[in-house]
DNA sequence: GACTAGTTGTAGCACCTGCTACAGAATGGA
DNA sequence: TCCATTCTGTAGCAGGTGCTACAACTAGTC
């Protein structure tokens, strides 16, 4: 091994995460991220083939630590109901906290044609959608057999309207965004629809 | 008058818009509409200031034409509740449409950083966006003091679910889109909100 | 100490971006 | 017919884009 890498590539690809966060994929140059990143061209070119790909990485830097503890929040809560509600909950103290980058979650944020056209990027987010669909399905079916859930509720039918609201307040959020508002209306969603 | 203007305004800008609906409005470069809208740039620069201001234009020609269409949906309906089926409905309708540019509606394509990081976009699209909901309030409100409407539901909270309900719904067109599915959805959120 | 394999900084490529300057063309009124 | 006024096409600017070529550097191996 002749020479090391002057830079963590963990670090670096942090802090490109955090910028891909704030202004998107197009929204963030080269120059922008080499200089974030605190390397050179050569650098950034030598571990990532692209720019493409560099993002790919940061969504699953990103997936591995925010959406991490999100779905975390999801599985230790005791019913899925209450996970439903603590998944809500982070989504809001990430929003209140002044350290978050943006307002929209930057798997949420890569819900464009600017992403989605481009195809590895596309096939990434519909899976880890799909995964994330798939998990509280599960859970939820678990529930009903246990006599935890209403039995009329169709899981398969609930789960989308909830990952659809989601996305929507994700989108809300960058508009207009109060904390006390935004609760209230999620307790009328997630009241209305059983849970 | 020396010279009258070669060119038809109004098509060159349901040209322009459609242009942006496709593909947003970085993703539309000034090359790209001055193809699609059959024009110089000479001719562009004379009747829009930027590219800024054209986008603008084009957001407005979006609601006087496609939105307006929507809002009346919702209004001719006999009902709010029903109203706001119907609004549903015409969004399915053009999503299903295979004249629609994209499956993202331009007003909703519209809450990113790029275009609300531009104050005067970002004030257009406020301002719109509260219209709608206020519209929204002021109907079902109508309809609880005609003891059509329960008289729990409570406009202000229900209104902004929907809403961003609605912006969800043209995030995740983008990535799994099917007609059944998305009415079951739109159903099952809906009836559990009570209308 | 030479060799080799890897890393780094610099300079620059070809292309695209929104936008402008300017000459030429077309039309009305005097 | 000349003028003024407006429109249009062309050419090009200054700056930005993702990316690459290349020389210089750094380390471990023989």
């Amino acid at each position: 091994m002749p020479r090391a890498l002057e830079f963590d590539y963990e670090t670096s690809l942090d802090r490109a995460t955090r910028l891909f966060w704030k202004s998107g994929y197009a929204g963030t140059s080269l120059r922008d991220l080499l200089k974030g990143m605190g390397i050179g061209e050569s650098s950034f070119y030598n571990t990532h083939k692209s720019k493409k790909h560099a993002y790919l990485e940061c969504l699953k830097h990103y997936n591995e630590t925010v959406n991490r503890k999100r779905a975390e929040a999801f599985f230790i809560a005791p019913t899925a109901a209450l996970g439903i509600r603590a998944l809500f909950k982070t989504v809001l103290d990430c929003l209140d906290d002044p350290n978050t980058p943006s307002l929209v979650c930057l798997m949420a944020g890569s819900l464009t044609h600017e992403v989605l056209d481009e195809p590895e990027l596309r096939q990434y987010v519909e899976e880890r959608m799909t995964l994330l669909a798939d998990a509280m399905i599960a859970r939820m079916s678990a529930d009903k057999q246990a006599g935890v859930l209403e039995e009329k509720l169709d899981p398969h039918l609930v789960v989308p309207v909830i990952i659809t609201y989601l996305q929507g307040i994700w989108r809300m959020a960058l508009v207009f965004y109060e904390r006390s508002r935004f609760e209230g209306q999620i307790d009328v969603f997630l009241t209305g629809l059983g849970l």
